[in-house]
DNA sequence: CCATAACATGTGTATATACACCTTTCTCGT
DNA sequence: ACGAGAAAGGTGTATATACACATGTTATGG
């Protein structure tokens, strides 16, 4: 038997928001793991997100900013803010092309052998994370992270789209 | 057959560290969903960050400062922080104790009522996010979370008394 | 009882993040 | 060729985050 129709759906049990909320739980664990890694690549004088910067544009030489921060998943003018310190420490270099709107960013010399030294550090924070045998179980959890990303930018544009 | 021996541990392929570490894809999961359950918020004025200091702060009234922080996993000056906003608009109050070192935090009226009334919101939010059917698989990437969170902490215990 | 250590917190500074708004440059229809 | 709109990017502002350092307060050993 069903309940008698038309109750106001009350609002949720604040102990169940704070166990379950997607968003919370992920910026709990962002704090706790950023600053492990920040503290493990502390010796090279780069922050992780400043390693992930230089790493994927060496994947990615002479792309323009929106592109770059579009596969990065970030605002636009987050990256811009995000260069300013790689730029002037002259790890990253930024030029005008052909369309003098766009700026296209790449790695110079003295940012590949910043990345490079950093590397192994970067690999034995990661070590330490994923642990023995934690492969196939931190597998399964980048996936889900892979389909939150998805989940959340469908979500969002669903959002703006239905002003 | 094995290599012979000795050489030096190569360096990490850019694209596997892209790939795999752990602190870049949360922190890209943490940017799309924040920016999805904040734009689900924005009718209330509540970000999602203070909104869930609001649902913690209501579930543990009159709790000094650096046990809070403690309890979110934050740094004891973010927490300062992050409180200034509420503070302003009144939603947190806090208060000296007996010993007057120590700050003691509480929802006020106003806090309690911009909470009941940003958690519909929340709700909608998580839904979109969790989806039908999404309890067990949201339930493993949670547990998934917290386990990071614990060995975050160990590791950066160890890494920091390993001086 | 006092000196000193331990403790709780705030401040200065730097980076990370994103929205609203602005400027510059290109494209395209007429 | 020109003007409207699209496209690329920067800036102003506000919050989120944390480290190094400073301040005030309590506890404690002599």
């Amino acid at each position: 038997m069903e309940t008698t129709c038309a109750q106001a759906a009350p609002n949720p049990d604040p102990a169940a928001v704070a166990r379950l909320c997607v968003c919370f739980n992920l910026r709990k664990a962002v704090r706790a793991v950023t600053q492990f890694y920040d503290t493990m690549l502390e010796p090279t004088g780069l922050r992780t997100t400043q390693l992930t910067v230089l790493v994927a544009l060496s994947l990615a030489q002479r792309i323009p900013l929106r592109r770059f921060a579009e596969r990065l998943v970030m605002d636009r003018t987050t990256l811009t803010r995000n260069l300013r310190p790689l730029e002037r420490r002259r790890l990253v270099r930024i030029e005008r092309g052909p369309d003098r709107r766009q700026r296209f960013m790449s790695l110079t010399g003295a940012g590949r052998a910043a990345m490079e030294r950093a590397l192994p550090l970067w690999q034995a924070a990661q070590s330490r994370m994923v642990g023995r045998g934690g492969a196939e179980r931190w597998g399964a959890l980048g996936a889900g992270l892979d389909e939150i990303v998805t989940i959340a930018q469908q979500n969002l544009s669903a959002a703006k789209s239905a002003v």
